[in-house]
DNA sequence: AATTAGGATATCC
DNA sequence: GGATATCCTAATT
């Protein structure tokens, strides 16, 4: 719901309060209304681009639901850059001057949240663009565990919002709402920047949400309402409305990142059953860090054979790897060995890691339904955000993706040994984990989409990292190892101890909180 | 003020 | 005994 307040930006001056209620019927479905009932609005099949309104004034983001496939990540950095690749990927729609908006809460937030790009991340929302073909398009996205059908009706969860924003358009719940003056039973929205307030009559919304179940037998053929709602935007020029700038989500971002749980779970229940499937038939586990080598194998021909890519004549030597080393490997390294299939390979990968993650995730909620499921020792895999209850302590919440396996050396040897990824086993119940601090920090570097506010690399080949925030490093650490007066004066005493044990340095340029993994370190 | 460096000691496994 | 955790002083940024 949040979401739909951030659809347009007013100009304050000239659009009071009441004529923000003009849009609170778009947020109506979300909190009720089932998953079955939003395949009403996957027009997309056929929705004709050419349809939205070329006018630049047009707020056209509104209408675009099925943005999530954005890689938002990156509009952080370079919206031109996303709306190319949207507009080129048929996935955005054509306007010229269409605003992005960040992905609706139906994404998972954990792809989203960060200013930086990882690899989980980028392979979690060009999935959604059918990267995996090669191509943007979303609708043939081989994928064999979210397809794109599901993907689609999955990240369709928002449904348009058209019908219900076009204040000229009278329809059964906009008519009930048309009263600007009366917010009994509707979303009042107000613009962005003003401290929204928002209430739900739900009875209200009970019965809107009937109404509009009616008015989805009603759908007219070829989109006929949405057709005739994007072909009319005198709401905007009658309510001053333009289109909100991207910068003014990023705030807001936080608040909209725990409403992405229930698609990501729905999807990845999806990517788990398909990965049932092939556990069953390769006799493998659903963890690949479990996998041996030749499990690895078999996987890989697996996949590649799902994906209709070209057969690996030497899988066998060109990977080695068990499956907690396979998992360590970044996508450029797939693709260095296997140019045309290491990148699905590698996404692959990544989705059943993050099934499985999630799994273990939920079974830690299961288990442990006290506000710590940010991390549980039991498992060196972390949930995706299973809990995304609003906490006072939530910036410090410890929200960690799928990590890179956990190399584990039992004797640094740096100069000759490579570090042996070993299953992330060897933690324990209660307290801390076992996990070796270096460990935790290239955990953290695996997922900078959730913890690049806090560490990035700034040089991954050179494993050159950056501690952008001491603080919350030193908490997140604190935190797993449940050291709750942990704090950055402690941690980087015991970095410092890895200097003279080889396993981390300072570069060579000393810098601030800048730290170099050595070499069997990282890989 | 925050960070860095490293010694000394304690704690946990 | 290893790997921190904790506390400390001193130097540096």
């Amino acid at each position: 719901m949040e979401y739909e307040k951030m659809i347009f930006m007013t100009n304050a001056a000239d659009m009071p309060h009441s004529c923000s209620t003009q849009f609170k019927l778009s947020t109506e479905p979300f909190p009720i209304i089932q998953p079955d009932t939003y395949a009403a609005y996957a027009y997309a099949d056929s929705f004709d681009l050419s349809l939205l309104p070329e006018d630049a004034g047009i707020p056209t983001t509104v209408y675009q639901y099925n943005a999530p496939q954005i890689k938002i990540e990156s509009a952080w950095e370079c919206a031109g850059d996303i709306q190319e690749q949207a507009v080129a990927s048929g996935a955005a729609y054509a306007g010229s001057s269409q605003q992005l908006i960040p992905p609706p809460p139906a994404y998972p937030h954990s792809a989203y949240p960060s200013p930086q790009s990882s690899p989980l991340q980028s392979e979690f929302a060009t999935f959604a663009y059918g990267k995996y073909n090669g191509s943007y398009d979303c609708l043939s996205s081989p994928c064999p565990s979210l397809d794109a059908t599901s993907i689609k009706q999955e990240l369709h969860i928002l449904p348009p919002s058209p019908p219900e924003s076009n204040c000229e358009t009278p329809s059964p719940r906009s008519s009930a709402c048309s009263d600007s003056s009366s917010s009994s039973g509707c979303i009042k929205t107000e613009p962005l920047d003003a401290d929204v307030e928002s209430f739900i009559d739900l009875n209200t919304l009970l019965l809107q949400q009937q109404q509009q179940q009616q008015q989805q037998v009603d759908i007219k053929p070829n989109n006929q309402v949405l057709r005739e709602c994007l072909e009319d935007t005198t709401f905007q020029r009658k309510h001053n409305l333009k289109p909100l700038a991207l910068e003014s989500f990023i705030g807001g971002l936080a608040e909209v990142r725990g409403d992405f749980e229930p698609v990501i779970s729905l999807a990845l229940e999806h990517a788990k059953r398909e990965a049932d499937a092939i556990c069953a038939e390769l006799q493998i586990s659903q963890d690949p860090n479990g996998w041996t080598s030749a499990q690895v194998h078999a996987w890989l021909r697996s996949t590649l054979a799902q994906f209709k890519l070209p057969p690996a004549a030497n899988l066998e030597l060109q990977f080695s790897e068990d499956g907690a080393a396979l998992a360590l490997l970044s996508e450029e390294e797939f693709t260095r060995r296997l140019p045309e299939s290491g990148s699905t390979l590698h996404a692959q990968l990544e989705i059943w890691k993050m099934s499985y993650a999630d799994q273990l995730g939920n079974q830690m909620e299961a288990a442990q339904p006290a506000n710590d499921l940010l991390w549980t020792p039991t498992v060196a895999y972390q949930s995706s955000n299973v809990n995304h209850e609003e906490s006072e302590d939530e910036e410090d919440m410890e929200v960690i993706a799928p990590p890179a396996v956990l190399p584990v050396i039992a004797t640094p040897t740096p100069t000759t040994s490579t570090p042996t990824p070993k299953r992330p086993g060897g933690t324990r119940n209660g307290g801390g984990s076992h996990i070796h601090l270096w460990q935790f920090l290239k955990e953290l570097l695996s997922s900078p989409q959730v913890n690049g506010t806090a560490i990035r690399w700034i040089d991954r080949s050179k494993g050159i990292f950056k501690i952008e925030d001491s603080v919350r490093v030193a908490k997140l650490w604190g935190r797993r190892k449940n050291r709750p007066a942990m704090n950055y004066d402690k941690l980087s005493r015991s970095i410092r101890q890895y200097y003279k044990k080889g396993i981390m340095k300072k570069t060579e340029r000393s810098q601030r909180l800048v730290y170099q993994f050595c070499q069997p370190y990282h890989q």
